[in-house]
DNA sequence: TGACCCTTTCATTTATAGTGAATAATAGTG
DNA sequence: CACTATTATTCACTATAAATGAAAGGGTCA
């Protein structure tokens, strides 16, 4: 029994007979009498009353058709919810850290205050991870730094960010890996948080490899940045919300290392129309 | 979209793959494969994102699978109700009018009984009538008197009658046509009563056509014959619930003319499970 | 690295659906 | 009453779709 064959049986029924479903149908009525004693034949019931050359339904038949009317408009109604565009279900947001505090906040309070009815999640977690949990289907998109290019992954660049290492005041100017102390102190997210990696290439690039302190909240990470602890790398974004950042000094990265590029990503062939939607509220508030 | 489609889709996500969902599905891998791409097609929606050779279902997936569970535990119900032997909806039943009084009430309170959610239907008509109305489909099924042989319907015989004529009590005792006055009064049903066709039959054989009075209902009938309008036939049995039935004489017909056989009939290829469950009840009562 | 598992592609066979012409029976019409 | 228009069905045929089996390409795990 397909869905098919429950339209050809619905016209048959609606039209009063095999000729008119036919026409109805687009088709030729030798093939709507096949179609109709096929079901019947799977079935195991009679479905028309034949007689004189007229069809009529049959108890069995009068049986099926409500059935075969809720189905056919429960198909309907499957097709029409798929192909719906609205914004709805659950969208998991995943974020940097870094970011979540800063750049996250306005388009997820304008996305909810327009699809109220979507159950938003927000994660947040290191870029690599992101991208990770992007691929495998467990968040929808994130915002990551610097996305790597994979033919897998959309993404739209959404925010630029300028790297600053920070220290404490009594640190001296750092301009380049060689003012830092030999083997310092690197206060970080996890090894796979793209800024952190950035900063040990850096210093690798022209000195010695450091030890790392995983923290894992950037508030928390200034604070011992202030407090003496270690050397870190953070949005200057990140600095004008944080209420000690007297405490704390900046040092400008070269050029070729300061800039950061925050962006969006979500799978190309993972089309959910609340991504769409969420993207649309990113950008309207840049 | 086709019913068979949506269980391969349902099979492949229950399964956590296409193989599995193929060794369940008793077909070869390929052919999952192909009709999940159809399918996906036809919707126009990714239902799986692959990655390293796995799938994973997609929000589009996730939204149409609690759909295509529905239409299929839809479909499987309503091969459930069509397979079900149990009796319901409505019975439509035809009697004579002559039957309905003495031979139906007991059947028909048996079947109420046991099938309460049965909605019983009774129309009293003419036996030629009833005939018409069963091959049309208007009654599921009649109470008849001697039906003829037609090869759209079933029939089983119930009860026996043994017809009468009835006179009133001055009247001469009634052997053969020649002991009527000539041009007699038949008080009868319509035209396509059985009883009285036989009894106009009687008397053509062997005299005049005689005046016709049409009278609704056997109690009137009798009555009518008690005050001497006309002569009468009537089952035997139906006199023994008259209550004036003192007043009214009985003849004897020839024994080639006084039986009657009466039947249920129903259409062969009309099959519900009420039609069976009441034919129980009256082959149980007898 | 090699064995194993999974999905997909492709050429092929098989099954199903659809067509068009012919038939028989009926209903409607002048 | 003949004549035409409808109606459902059968049959031979074609077109479309489904299922198969072999092979290829990645991936995982030891």
């Amino acid at each position: 029994m397909e869905l098919s064959d429950l339209r050809v049986f619905v016209a048959v029924v609606d039209n009063g007979g095999i000729s008119h479903a036919a026409v109805k149908l687009n088709r030729v009525p030798s093939n709507v009498t096949a179609r109709i004693k096929k079901l019947e034949r799977t079935l195991g019931k009679t479905l028309f009353l034949r007689d004189k050359n007229r069809l009529r339904i049959s108890p069995a038949g009068e049986m099926l058709l409500p059935y075969a009317k809720q189905l056919l408009t429960l198909a309907q109604t499957t097709i029409d919810e798929l192909t719906d565009t609205t914004p709805k279900g659950q969208l998991r947001v995943g974020s940097m850290e870094a970011a979540a505090a800063t750049r996250l906040v306005e388009p997820l309070m304008l996305f909810h205050r327009q699809y109220p009815q979507v159950e938003l999640e927000i994660k947040t977690a290191p870029t690599n991870d992101l991208i990770n949990k992007v691929l495998s289907g467990e968040l929808d998109m994130a915002l990551v730094a610097d996305p790597p290019n994979d033919s897998r992954l959309a993404k739209v660049p959404v925010f630029n960010e300028t790297l600053v290492v920070v220290s404490d005041l009594a640190h001296q100017p750092i301009r380049s890996p060689k003012d830092l102390v030999s083997n310092p102190t690197l206060l970080g997210f996890s090894t796979s948080c793209a800024y952190r990696t950035r900063l040990a290439d850096w210093i690798k690039n022209d000195g010695d490899i450091c030890k790392v302190i995983e923290i894992n909240s950037y508030h928390t990470l200034l604070s011992c940045v202030a407090a003496g602890m270690g050397i870190g790398i953070v949005p200057a974004a990140l600095i004008d919300n944080y209420p000690f950042a007297s405490s704390i000094q900046q040092h400008q990265l070269p050029c070729e290392w300061k800039h950061s590029t925050s962006a969006f990503i979500w799978r190309k062939d993972s089309v959910k129309a609340s991504i769409e939607a969420f993207l649309d509220c990113v950008t309207k508030d840049i």
